[in-house]
Formats: C-alpha cells, structure tokens, sequence
RNA sequence: GCGCUCGUAGCUCAAUUGGAUAGAGCAUCUGACUACGGAUCAGAAGGUUGGGGGUUCGAGUCCCUCCGAGCGCGCCA
C-alpha cells in the first residue's frame, strides 16, 4: 500500500490499544467501552501526527502529554520512521525515514494502480443521478447532477466497488398526455425530426402552448393520459416515440460531456409502473396508509409541515394516481432486493432533501430499507449567473445545456489557437473539447458542492489557479519533458529514487498522498477534495520542476530519479483527472 | 410561521469532519532567470472566519441567539 496515512494508522493502532488497556486497568474503566484510535493526519510541524493521545486523555481524564508519551514508547516503527516526538498539548510527531518514502513511491511508481489498494468494504453501490426528463430539454441543473455522479461512479468503481448506475429518467406523469397530443398534432414524422435534432425546448413549450390555449386540448390530454395508463397500445406506441427520441439526445449530450452513462443504464419512472400497486398494498397492509383529503399518505414521525402539522407524503393522489412518492419507494424496494444495493447514492439537488429523507423513513418504516443498507442524499447547490441569481438566460428561460458546452468549447478553442498556433487541425478541435468541457466539469468539481457557485467562464478557463486547463497544462508539460529528452520509461526501472532535495521530497510526499485523497473524496461523496488534491500536487510540481533540474540534471543517477518522479506525478494527474471524468493531454 | 442550506483576505474558493500559527488562486507590490513549455519561480501585504454568548486542553467546524442570502413545507416530478 502506498499511503502513509493507511500504513501507519495500522501501524500505530496497537501501541494505542496498549496505552489505553493500561491506562483502563488502573482506573478500573472496561477498555471495551473505550475506543483508541490513532488518528493519523498530515502536519505542518512533520510528516504526520497521531492525535489520538488527545482523545483518550479527555475520555479517561489523564494528561494527554503522559499518555501521548506513552504511545512513542510502545509504538514500534524503526522501519518507518525515525523518533518519534511528543508535542504541543499531546500530539504525536512523525517524520519518515527516506528509505520509507523511497519504498512507498517506487511502488506507486511500479505499479498501474499507482499501488492504491481496493477498499476492504468493498459492496454495491447504487448512483443514482442525471435524471433528465423525456420530452424536455437537458438545462444546467442536469450538469450538476450528471457530472458529480459521473466522478463519483468512477472514484467508487476505482476503489473496487461494484458499482450500479441508474439513470431516472422522467418519462411518465401527467405531462405526457399534453406531449403525446401535441405528437399527433405535429405529425409522428415531424416531431421525430425536431426531436432528432434536438430541439426539445420548442417541442415541449409548443406543446404546453397548445395545452394552455386550448381547452380541447386540455381534454384530449386528460384522456391520453388515462389511455396511456391502462396500457393502450396506439398510446403506448407514440410514448415510445418520445422516449427513445430523447434518449437518443441525451445520449449525445453525454458524449459529449464524457460521462460514462449509456442507454443500458436508463431505468426511467415507468419501469416501476407495476409495482405501485404493491406498494400501495403492502403500506396499507402494515396500517401504515392513512386517507387524508382523498389522498393516500404517510405519515413518517419527525416531519412537520406549515403548521406544524403531520407532513405527510403522499403516495396516492386523490385522482387515484400515484405520487413520484410512490415510485421512488418502489424503486428503493427493487435496489435493496434485486440489485442488492449496499449503499445508494442519490444525486440530487438540494431542495428535494426533505422528500427524500421522507422516503428514506417511509422505506425504513416498511422494512423496505435494512438498517444495513445505506441511502444517501448527495445534494448539490445551484449554478448561479454572474447577478448570483439562478442561471437564466435573459428571457428568463433555462440555458440549454448543449449551448453552455458550445460556448465553452469555442472560448476553450479561442485561448488555444492563442496559445499555441502550431496546434492545429483534428488536434486542435479535439483539444479545444477538451479543454472546455474539463474546464466546465472541473469547475462543478472542484468548489464543495452543497453551496452555490457563479458559472464565469474567464475564472474557469484560465490557465492559472485551481482549474481544469490548469492540470490539463501541468500533465501536458510534464508529458513535454519525455518527449524532449527522448526519454523511454520502460528504461528507467531499475533506477534509484533520490528525495535528497527538500522539494524531491515534498513532491514524494505529496505523491503518496493520492489513496488518501481518493478513499476520502470515496467516503464524503465530495469531488472536490480530489481536485484540491491534485492542485497541490500540480503546484508542489512546478515547484520542484523549478530548483530541480531534469534533463539538466549534472549528476545521471538524479536526472534518472527526477524522471521517475515527473512521471509518476503525470500518471497520478492523469488517474486523477480521469476520476473526475477529464481528459488528461499530452500536448495543448 | 416552521424547517433546511449557506455566510471565511478586495474577488473566487480551501481548511483531511473538533486539532497546533485559518491556507491557495486571481488582483496589488518587491525580487529572480537570455527560459528542461514564462501558461514560471521566490517573497511581501492582505483576516475579530456575519455579530454576540456558550461547551473544552483546543471551535471556521458543535450548541444557543440575533443579522443577512437562498431554498423547501398535500395531491407537479
């Protein structure tokens, strides 16, 4: 294993035991009812510190620096690191030895995986994000959603998870009798070309202008719908028309934006259709229906709404239809007894927590959901205009995702041609999508997503500062240096590792730190940890790359050394932006 | 009215989930190098972490209370 914060938390954990067991003994306390961990962080002061002395001081009302002086004694890491030192109120510092970081890098050098380990929990994970709907344009909002999924499926994928992802689509409610009746307006020909095309935008605001206008077509809507929910198979017919039209689009616009996400992994509202009976059935077969103003509800303890009153959440509307309610339970059913989910991610935006953690109740109140499965909100702010207000175009209406991409690409290609006028051609083009659409990701990633953040395109194309073409330039540059020295990797195998220099060092540790980074970026379900991860480390580079001569090197053993480490940090950058979904360059 | 989220340098954001002296990038200022990709590096300056109180060895982080912003709260999904 490669990460220093894994080996010597493992490391350290029985020293720790040991202090505690002595320290319970002799005030008669049960060590069982005492956790010890160690607690390993990085530190300015050293390599690391061991906080865990601190903890256990307060828990058994000793002297942190006793205990803490205790731990350096019982603790055997002769091969690791060198004295161990009690400092401040009771912290444990840790510097390790060269040869530790030497052994530790040549491995992650060594190895595909860069020597990340796979998680020893690893499980099923269901990630449920994107979500666009049928018959509707994808806007901003779905960016958030489908790209911090996408990071996460891939972080959780890398780790050893299985990994499940599901794409809800939105293809079925009351909308889709206006949609199908606007269809047949349209003609079936007609509307195929428009939504080929992709211009679901006037379909769908075409179709509700006809809708409000008309109240023939409010009825005939009324009636589609009912049709297309009995099953009738003329209806059933031009519903398919629109779904496999749009997702057809969507799948464009994933391609686009590199995700991984492809038509297998749609599982759209309706394929649950089937089970709301049941639903409904079992809720009620427990007593836990209750008829409230003709609507079918439940009512999970702890939520109250304006009044104060029972929130309750609705799974049966008064029409007899059923509420996405009813629909998301079912789906939590089928992931916990088909799919054998042991954690389920939702991705989704902020404003829909307290629905979900109502589902999440209602589920665990019917033993839908085992207290052994996991089910997660994993919210997001919103993209905001530069007038911090909801991204808008000036009409007011959503900006089409498509059109947010476009742009970026076309600045992305812009700075380029600036840049580098000897880039040109394919490459050119394919480096200009690069570019922008990892410039447009990275700055979704790369700032923690429950808050909002103010879309601007300078800030996220620039080459300087925590940014997409920033990492993209730090790997390309290093990519520059093999190819400039004619350097083959393979040659440098059997090559020494010297970390002689302080920034040789640094630029180790740093690289040591990646697991780290991804196990915690895995566990808080924040992309951007990874992304500050990798800025440090893009910075801690240049800052070698400039007191540490490469190619220059006088001495051959440390331009071999150098080399070793340039090219395990352009392999780091490049899994790490290959986690997040970009595209690492070898030339821009 | 109730609830949730957010408030950190002039600006945009971090802070390993309660750890030591709150860190980066822009912008500003001072230096370095006829450049292994200057799309650079070294340094300076910039803070009562919205205000106030509390918890403890230790608080940007937890609790209470104000202020400000945004978003939710029965038949849309």
């Amino acid at each position: 294993m490669a990460d220093p914060l894994a080996v010597l938390t493992t490391r350290l954990a029985p020293a720790f035991a040991a202090v505690r067991d002595a320290a319970c003994a002799a005030v008669g306390t049960d060590p069982a009812t005492v956790p010890a961990p160690p607690t390993v962080r990085r530190s300015d002061r050293a390599d690391f510190q061991a906080d865990g002395a601190l903890a256990l001081a307060k828990r058994l009302g000793r002297n942190p620096r006793e205990l803490a002086a205790e731990v350096v004694a019982a603790a055997d890491l002769d091969d690791l690191a060198g004295e161990l030192d009690v400092a401040g109120p009771g912290f444990v510092n840790i510097t390790l030895t060269e040869d530790a970081v030497v052994e530790m890098a040549r491995r992650a050098w060594a190895d595909p995986r860069l020597d990340l380990a796979a998680a020893t929990d690893a499980g099923t994970v269901v990630v449920d994000y994107s979500a666009p709907n049928v018959a509707k344009e994808m806007h901003v909002g779905h960016l958030r959603s489908t790209v911090i999924g996408d990071a996460l499926v891939r972080v959780l994928s890398h780790l050893g998870h299985h990994v499940v992802r599901e794409n809800h689509v939105g293809d079925w409610g009351t909308p889709f009798g206006m949609l199908i009746e606007h269809l047949v307006d349209v003609g079936e020909e007609e509307a195929v070309a428009e939504l080929s095309v992709g211009d679901l935008n006037r379909f769908y605001q075409d179709a509700r202008a006809s809708f409000d206008a008309r109240d023939e077509m409010k009825e005939r809507a009324r009636n589609r719908v009912v049709l297309l929910q009995s099953g009738d198979a003329e209806t059933l017919r031009l519903w398919t028309i629109l779904v496999d039209q749009s997702i057809g689009y969507f799948q464009t616009v994933y391609d686009r934006l590199d995700v991984l996400l492809t038509s297998d992994d749609i599982v759209g509202e309706s394929a649950y259709n089937d089970a709301l009976p049941g639903i409904v059935a079992d809720l009620d077969a427990q007593g836990l229906l209750v008829l409230d103003g003709g609507a079918q509800c439940v009512f999970p303890p702890g939520f109250t709404g304006r009044d104060g009153a029972p929130q309750p959440m609705i799974v049966r509307k008064g029409d007899g239809g059923y509420g996405y309610a009813a629909t998301d339970l079912a789906t939590i059913r089928h992931r916990v007894d088909e799919t054998r989910a042991d954690r389920i991610l939702y991705v989704v935006g902020a404003p829909q927590r307290d629905h979900l953690l109502m589902v999440f109740a209602v589920a665990r109140m019917a033993g839908w959901l085992p207290d052994d499965v996991v089910a997660e909100h994993v919210p997001f702010g919103n993209m905001l205009g530069a007038d911090r207000k909801m991204f808008k175009t000036r009409t007011g209406t959503s900006v089409r995702l498509v059109d947010l991409l476009d742009d970026a690409v076309d600045r992305a290609a812009a700075a380029i041609t600036d840049r580098n006028p000897d880039l040109v051609g394919d490459e050119a083009d394919a480096v200009a999508r690069a570019v922008g659409i990892g410039a447009i990701k990275y700055a979704d990633l790369s700032s923690d997503r429950v808050k909002d953040y103010v879309l601007d395109f300078d800030r996220m194309l620039a080459f300087e500062g925590n940014t997409g073409p920033y990492l993209q330039y730090a790997h390309a540059r290093i990519r520059s240096i093999f190819r400039r020295g004619e350097v083959d990797v393979s040659d440098l195998a059997g090559e020494a590792l010297r970390i002689g220099q302080p920034q040789e060092r640094a630029l180790a540790m740093s690289l040591l730190g990646f697991e780290g980074a991804v196990r915690q970026t895995a566990e808080s379900t924040q992309p951007h940890r990874l992304c500050g991860y990798l800025f440090d480390l893009a910075q801690t580079f240049t800052t070698f790359y400039e007191a540490c001569p490469v190619l220059k090197a006088d001495d051959p053993a440390d331009r071999a050394s150098r080399l070793v480490l340039a090219d395990l940090t352009a392999r780091t950058l490049a899994t790490g932006l290959d986690l997040l979904g970009i595209r690492a360059l070898d030339r821009m």
